[in-house]
DNA sequence: CTCTAATGAAACGGTACGTTTCGTTATTAA
DNA sequence: TTAATAACGAAACGTACCGTTTCATTAGAG
């Protein structure tokens, strides 16, 4: 498939890191990951794949968790949220593009999957699980800041609360394998959220 | 500790399944978890502790998450979800004692975050957490319709949502191993939940 | 020209997987 | 009473992957 198919056999360039080898290592955990899944993945496979020596990968890649995020990284976009002029139209395109859509059609909803039922097992796979957590969330919050700027809401929403419920959501119908189903009621779970599940009055 | 630590050596009572095997098992699979967590979980481990011969475990547990489940299973008291007059008060006790608080002690939310990691590797897993997870929330779904027969919310309010919104809250904090911080939000997650968090009507 | 470091291959000891064989035990059906 | 049935623990099986070590090879760096 890719040029580094066809090579019949790498060895050292020197004293220097072979990028031959570091992109050879990545096509064949992508594709592995890709063709049979999160259980099929082990730094074995990937070796055998890419025509590695397992010590090249546990030079680069302290452990697999390291090594997937490095695929999930290939795949991760510009994160930017086009402004759609109102809040639930935002709400709808984060659902529909950075989380459930983002994870359905590429191959990143498996590497994402892995990637947390790794931090279950491995603290510091928990750690940097964490913080990219944080710092997504962080960024997603703008699309409520959009909305209080333009006077949809008012200034005293918690928009922390509003992307966590969002993003609460999808994980679970990612963890569950439920994620084509999920992508039919966005606009059900986006309305409830936004104005309440039970038809009730705030006040 | 127990009395079946105690014991010399099981054997076979006949053609019939041994209790005490049973109870050893399960009680040797409940003190690897306590004690050396998720990663020191195998069914070697288990079988070494319990005494027991491993095709002892595997004739009654597929998997180690059916074990796993089962174990999950001894903590959960009552199924019962006490009627405090209030859909809002109802929702805050399912996620202060059902979920949230029963995970906070720490063995039972390791437990739970042990199988929903394999549930990402394994199909069987998968499955099993699945239906698991759908029994569950029938049930919490209840909560809901007794609102509705006291006149609290229409007949129309989907049950289904509210308590889907409900659990991926928790699930989301469990993963992320923020259970005792999200303790503190239950009452805001609740109310942006059943009123919604933007401030805005629902027509 | 020597030193250093990366490469793939192979093998290491260790652990756990899931299964099979075996001798033992006791219930159940004939 | 007897024979068939089935669960029990122990041990061993072959397979797979772990993370590491050795080795000859390669070529840049000093």
């Amino acid at each position: 498939m890719t040029a580094t198919d066809i090579d019949e056999a790498r060895r050292s360039i020197g004293a220097r890191r072979n990028p031959a080898s570091q992109e050879a290592i990545l096509d064949a955990a992508e594709a592995i990951m890709r063709e049979e899944g999160i259980a099929g993945f082990s730094i074995e496979a990937v070796a055998r794949r890419a025509r590695a020596g397992k010590p090249t990968i546990y030079r680069w890649w302290p452990n697999r968790t390291v090594l997937m995020l490095d695929v999930y990284r290939r795949f991760k976009n510009a994160t930017q949220f086009p402004d759609t002029g109102t809040l639930r139209g935002d709400l709808v395109a984060f659902l529909e593009n950075q989380l459930l859509g983002f994870w359905k059609d590429r191959l990143c909803g498996t590497v994402y999957r892995a990637v947390i039922a790794e931090a279950q097992t491995n603290a510091d796979a928990a750690e940097a699980l964490y913080a990219y957590q944080a710092e997504r969330k962080k960024v997603a919050v703008q699309i409520v800041d959009r909305a209080k700027a333009r006077g949809e809401i008012g200034a005293d929403v918690d928009g922390d609360l509003i992307i966590d419920m969002i993003v609460s959501f999808a994980w679970h119908q990612l963890l569950l394998g439920r994620v084509g189903e999920a992508m039919k009621s966005i606009e059900g779970v986006v309305d409830g959220i936004l104005i309440g599940c039970a038809g009730l009055r705030s006040s």
